[in-house]
DNA sequence: CCACATTTGTCCGTATGTATC
DNA sequence: AGATACATACGGACAAATGTG
């Protein structure tokens, strides 16, 4: 099994960082450039874990601006 | 220019015909193939449709045999 | 076991549009 | 006006699972 897929790693990388705190609501996500540099691949394969977390309504993406951290009670009922 | 993306209209008419009935749990959809025929877009436009879906817990992927709708109760406490 | 077709999975590079600053 | 940042979409390539012969 070749682990899970960059684009999971990225999302799931969130979810951790938001559930220990390292992300707080309304914080603001590194740039899609940054986060493309840090591992090392492509536009799409960030907006395809941006458009996963955004579904679970961890994030929000707003255009031109940047991509922030959702309230928790928004998220709390996943499991 | 798009009034709504394209991959969204793909997952909100998915959406709607698993709520309407017209496609009930353990249902097969289209295949990728005939999904992007239908709609005249790419394959990672439909792969982006079923990302949402799948992070909604309304589908599942299953290389290699196709997508499957999801029993109701894994979605329903999603608004 | 092997070969093949089908189907989904993942990722890349690129282009263009739109919102914000 | 220009720079920055995200949004959407396309086409292509290769991998991996499944089913059939």
């Amino acid at each position: 099994m070749p682990e899970s897929a960059e684009y999971l790693r990225i999302a799931d990388e969130v979810v951790a960082d938001v559930r220990t705190g390292k992300l707080k609501p309304g914080d603001r996500l590194p740039s899609v450039a940054e986060t493309r540099a840090a591992y090392g691949v492509s536009y799409g394969t960030v907006q395809l874990a941006y458009v996963r977390l955004e579904a679970l309504r961890i994030i929000r993406r707003q255009q031109g601006k940047g991509v922030f951290v959702n309230d928790p009670k928004l998220w709390m009922r996943e499991p």
